[in-house]
DNA sequence: TTTTTCATACAGTTTAAACTGAACAAACTT
DNA sequence: AAGTTTGTTCAGTTTAAACTGTATGAAAAA
């Protein structure tokens, strides 16, 4: 039988685990930070982080702010201690689909805006092409705009849907 | 009024949706290959697309390869032409959806197999560990494993109900 | 108050990704 | 067959991202 030591396991587990992490947009380095605070459990402090990865305080300090802003991690006070603490939230999904979700949709919210106000103006400006050869490539490109406005809908709708909590899921298996 | 030039206008709606598509993963330079491609709206050589972008034939070669193993362009034909042409899907919300959903379903279950692997690798060990100061790390890294694989099945079913046509969306207004 | 301990800003360095031009090979033209 | 045209490979370069160490300031300890 092949023998692991504890070590090692925990290492194999981290390298997987970070990879879908990854998925979520997050660096490699990110990633893998994440997944460390997730295994380890407990709260960590920056120095233990730095210790962990054998990378620069200064890289901790920093990772660590990505994955507070996107809430994936939160500082936790300890007692009598000086040091900040951070420690990964237990629910995966929900923390995950929370995170993923709201900034997908917000982002595909404002690049709808974006093109409307686009949209707006190239119709408020549609005289200054009707008469020219023009004509053709503002119909198309009006063309174009109205059909990535709705794809834009669309996608605010589908993210929109995925619920970030497991018991809808599991509702959803019950109705079937 | 203000007043804009139609390649202006292009070049706004380009980076704008551009960003979208950056959204799913793609580069900057993919995504503004393939913002051109369907703006455009007619098939384009290796040529124009340099030509569109600024960038060296050997970037476009690269670039559309991606694109292409995304499926979300496709290499088209034409009589008489020796060089090759690409065009970007009409069905922009079918196409994005299929490849995302693809892709990560996939990665998703690939992770979720080799953390299975892993546990039934711990498990096999549990000996070695079970007299040992390393118990309590053991317990608490099978437990971890656990809910890592939780995640992931549970990723993967979200990720599928993600519809990748338009028209489900449809239906469910109307059910409202 | 002075000293220590911590997190973060910043400038400089290292590392990785994106990009380019020359060379090549395959397909076509003459 | 010889010469073009076209896409891709590859080595080298440029550009951007990641990372580090020193410096700074804030908070706690002495």
């Amino acid at each position: 039988m092949s023998d692991y030591n504890l070590e090692d396991i925990n290492e194999l587990i981290t390298t997987e685990f970070a990879k879908t992490v990854e998925m979520f947009g997050l660096t490699p380095s990110e990633a893998r930070l994440f997944a460390i605070l997730y295994l380890v459990g407990v709260p960590m402090t920056l120095d233990e982080m730095s210790e962990a990865l054998g990378k620069s305080k200064t890289s901790m300090s920093t990772g660590i702010r990505t994955l507070l802003e996107l809430n994936l991690v939160e500082r936790v006070w300890k007692k009598g201690e000086r040091k900040d603490f951070y420690r990964a939230d237990e629910n995966l999904y929900r923390k995950f689909m929370s995170a993923f979700i709201h900034k997908w949709v917000d982002a595909a919210s404002r690049h709808k805006q974006s093109l409307e106000q686009i949209e707006t103006m190239l119709v408020q400006n549609a005289e200054n092409f009707s008469f020219s050869a023009d004509s053709k490539e503002f119909d198309k490109l009006n063309d174009r705009l109205k059909d990535m406005i709705t794809f834009h809908q669309l996608l605010e709708k589908a993210f929109l849907r995925i619920k970030p909590t497991a018991s809808t899921l599991i509702d959803q298996k019950l109705n079937h």
